[in-house]
DNA sequence: ACTATATATTTCCATCTGGAGCAATCCCTT
DNA sequence: AAGGGATTGCTCCAGATGGAAATATATAGT
């Protein structure tokens, strides 16, 4: 039987193809089963993860860490404030602005999701030696932070500034 | 103004968190272009990629090499075979049975699709050294091809065979 | 103060996606 | 060769997603 492994070692994207098969492999299914024990989707973990390092965003600024459409962010914190994971307040100053910030329901529900994934990816790091798992972070990192440079979808920053 | 990268700092994922960041960076735009150009969508590029590997293929062997539901890609194959990158024809052993195949149309639509792939993947690792590009590579697949030791959502297969 | 424009958020709608179930066909047993 | 269970491929339906328009509020210019 043909695996997708055999499409692994063939494949002209070596370093995409293999990092979209892991994250396949290892994001989709967590999410599910997120998904089935505390009733949230993605975009509302994405919402809770960014209110959890930082509180007092509105759905703007998420829009805008994230990537995501503004509706995506809107429905998401729509469910996140039913559930009472978080709050939405009109800020007092500029009454557009909704301010957001996560409870401690929604704190709790947050590390333990996330308690999930880090265990996942402990288990899944067992393969390589600690010096690799550094190696590894320390490139990743490396292409991450030059995302503006190579990402195919971005407004091109000025290359001046 | 809190960007993702902050977030990247001090997850409790170093690994995937960043690999999911790097892969929707790369990839989400990537197939917007594609669907753009060209009308495919991604489980249709997937069967493609699949037949392109190895013709001769069924909808089932899909299913199982890339872990689709079946209505997934039946639809697909069903896209393709509008088009005309995909042949379907009824097996005479097994008449259940629909015999894929791509079509020279396929192949070349193919092809043109993963050269910007390639290209962008290209772009992408020119922050590397090539050692560092070589050592990326096989740590990646080292994780891949351990990937159901580790994958949450694999039926666990019998330790002993 | 009034109009025009910008911004934050939500709603509408069309599409994508996957789970469950269904019809056709095959294989195995009798 | 007939029946029962397994397999293939498909359709129906509900939920997720994102683009675009609508709504509400703020700011600028006169």
């Amino acid at each position: 039987m043909l695996k997708l492994m055999d499409i692994l070692d063939g494949t002209s994207i070596p370093v995409n193809y293999r990092m979209a098969f892991i994250t396949n492999f290892y994001r989709e299914p967590l999410l599910r089963r997120m998904e089935r024990d505390t009733g949230m989707i993605r975009p509302e973990l994405t919402v809770l993860m960014c209110l959890s390092h930082r509180s007092g965003l509105n759905a703007r600024d998420i829009c805008e860490i994230t990537e995501q459409p503004s509706n995506t962010v809107s429905r998401a914190v729509g469910a996140l404030v039913g559930k009472g994971y978080v709050t939405r307040t009109r800020d007092a100053v500029d009454t557009r602005r909704n301010v957001l910030a996560i409870t401690e329901a929604g704190k709790a529900v947050h590390d333990r999701v996330m308690a999930t994934f880090a265990d996942a990816e402990r288990v899944m790091l067992e393969t390589l030696e600690p010096e690799e798992v550094e190696v590894l972070t320390r490139l990743l990192d490396k292409l991450a932070r030059d995302v503006e440079r190579w990402a195919p979808g971005l407004p091109a920053k000025a290359q001046g500034g």
